[in-house]
RNA sequence: UGGGGUGUCGCCAAGCGGCAAGGCACCAGGUUUUGAUCCUGGCAUUCGGAGGUUCGAAUCCUCCCACCCCAGCCA
């Protein structure tokens, strides 16, 4: 485990306990619920708690805290173990299930009922939460706290055995109703729940509630630093003493960092809901969603994720994380590994006047401009072609590096062109542009030294083919959807999705493989989509447009 | 008006008494068959504020201010 110079206080802490001997092996574990699906947040997470049992040579847990039936399923345990097999995670041995542990954690309320540490309390909610007392004002003891352990004892067994109803009766930790923290105000620990569970089915009709559970799960799994976020830190001191009154044979530690929070972006698990819920977006994997389902399916990598993750630090302060820098993150893993190729959205067509008519040339192009390992293909070059109807004007000042009539201009990895004429339709619409090809210039620059002002990408109208390109972008138009008055909904961008039909690809595309991820040059970085995407019927997803300082400095609009 | 936290450049973040790392973003140049990449340079005399201790403070002390979390039988 080397260290390098900068590292954050998590790491700090457990190289101190390692160092002090406190801790042999770093154990942690990442515990979701399993009520919805994994988004940048919990890669976050996932990245601290695995990054870190990596790092120290320890192991990490996948543990699921499965304590509420009634929210979770199935179909959220298969997604969350793909994710984090996806980022790239192996936990270690088999996956936990907090429900696994439902009879030791019962045997344990028993004990603390011995002990008198515990009892049943038969107030409902709305009474509890009278006796709770507020911020300021202590609460008050509930009329049962001093039933005997015998009562106590035969009452929990029967709460267990299911002779009440759902809110007759909880178990309840004997703490202090006068603490200035809520949490130790005799907190439940168990209640009645006449469901079934997904992995117990029947069994119980009383379940755990994450305080009871949580720290208790921590000690049978020999985890050694149970990380969470900062909302738990009010908890700590329940953790720990449900830790001490217990007869445990491992003593974990809690510590707590704070969330991510990207701009641009909810991730609070509602709000995710709500808008597959409404159908604002297609899924929980539609590519504008920040789930990790969402996002890979977008075309970001799980290298990119990790980057990122490493990028924005951990801390224990709370604060807006810019997208930017995730964003960041996906271009320079992709201009690094990504293949190039050509993609025409909005298509023009080009005759060359000048080339032949069925010729087909078969031109050799770098899939990489600096990784040689990534190979070439082959681009066939004809006398009719598509570029993008934005890389042509009549007339132009000389800052537009673009086809301009009676201009020269280069093809990407072919010739240098030059527009000699325009056919119009009668509204006066380019209908399409008349060329000459400039001799000789594949690989060269033209002979008469009049150079072409730029490049630009172009795919065979006779021998490319057509695709579905969707071009996404951001989902909310506002930095913090959440802040403030207004509904995140109304936040939402409108052009968060443009589907563009009949966009024209180089032919060596239609082998892409689902996923397989591309910079279109020029354009940005595509990836064919993981589900929809065949050789018949290509379908790309935009990941992220390439920095366009062009268009940054409103050279478009001109 | 209770308790628990956090405040270092637009954003993230090092720093832990010796004189403000780094990344993102941004700006200015250079290279370039991607207006991409890459390269070079710029970007906090100042660390929420005010006092104090010290030869010396972002780092120690005091007071103040701002923001976040907690009153689910959610996690």
């Amino acid at each position: 485990m080397e260290k390098t110079a900068a590292s954050n206080f998590l790491e700090t802490i457990i190289a101190e306990d390692i160092a002090a001997g406190r801790v042999q092996t770093v154990v942690t574990r990442f515990p979701p619920e399993p009520n919805g699906y994994l988004h940048l947040g919990h890669a976050k997470s996932i990245c601290v708690n695995f990054g870190l049992a990596e790092r120290f040579g320890g192991r990490c847990n996948l543990r699921f805290d499965d304590t509420n039936p009634e929210k979770e399923s199935q179909e959220f345990i298969d997604s969350i173990q793909a994710d984090v097999r996806w980022l790239g995670y192996t936990w270690d041995g088999e996956v936990r299930f907090a429900s696994s542990y439902f009879q030791q954690l019962y045997d344990w309320a028993v004990y603390l009922v011995e002990q008198g540490h515990a009892y049943v309390c038969d107030l409902n909610a709305e009474q509890a939460r009278e006796y709770r007392g507020t911020l300021t004002e202590p609460g008050r003891n509930s009329p049962h706290r001093d039933r005997d352990v015998a009562q106590n004892l035969d009452l929990l067994a029967r709460m267990k055995a299911g002779e009440f109803a759902e809110g007759e009766k909880v178990l309840r930790a004997k703490i202090d109703m006068a603490s200035p923290n809520m949490n130790m105000r005799d907190p439940i620990l168990y209640r009645i729940r006449k469901v079934a569970h997904h992995q117990t089915g029947s069994d119980w009709v009383i379940y755990p509630t994450y305080d009871f559970a949580h720290g208790q799960e921590d000690a049978i799994e020999g985890v050694t630093h149970s990380i969470c976020t900062l909302e738990f830190e009010d908890h700590r001191p329940l953790y720990d003493w449900f830790i001490a009154h217990l007869p445990l044979a491992s003593r974990p530690r809690q510590y707590e960092f704070g969330r991510l929070n990207p701009s641009y972006t909810v991730t609070s698990k509602r709000k995710l809901k709500q808008l597959v819920d409404d159908a604002v977006v297609a899924g929980w994997d539609d590519p504008r969603m920040p789930t990790i389902a969402g996002m890979r399916r977008r075309g970001y990598t799980p290298s990119a994720i990790r980057k990122f993750c490493q990028m924005i630090g951990t801390t224990r302060s709370d604060g807006v994380v810019d997208v930017a820098m995730l964003e960041f993150a996906i271009r320079e893993d992709l201009n690094e590994n990504a293949p190039r190729a050509m993609c025409v959205l909005n298509p023009l067509k080009v005759v060359l006047t000048d080339y032949p008519e069925g010729k087909v040339e078969k031109l050799a192009a770098a899939s990489h401009p600096s990784r040689t390992d990534l190979g070439e293909r082959m681009l066939p070059f004809t006398r009719e072609l598509y570029i993008d109807a934005d890389d042509f004007r009549e007339e132009a000042n000389k800052k537009y590096k673009r086809l301009v009539l009676g201009k020269r201009v280069r093809l990407r990895n072919a010739y240098v062109i030059e527009a000699v004429d325009v056919v119009k339709d009668p509204s006066g619409a380019v209908l399409e542009v008349h060329a000459r090809t400039i001799p000789d210039t594949i690989g060269n620059d033209p002979a008469d030294g009049i150079k072409p002002k730029g490049v630009i990408q172009w795919v065979s109208a006779t021998e490319g083919r057509q695709a579905t390109v969707r071009l996404y972008d951001r989902l909310f138009n506002h930095e913090s959807p959440d802040k403030g008055e207004r509904d995140f909904m109304t936040h939402i961008n409108p052009a968060s999705l443009q589907v563009v039909q009949g966009a024209w690809i180089e032919p060596s595309l239609c082998n892409a493989l689902p996923e397989q991820g591309f910079q279109f040059e020029r354009e940005g970085y595509f990836v064919a989509d993981r589900l929809d995407h065949s050789e018949q019927a290509p379908v790309f997803n935009r990941t992220i447009g390439l920095r366009d300082s062009w268009a940054e400095h409103g050279g478009s609009g001109e």
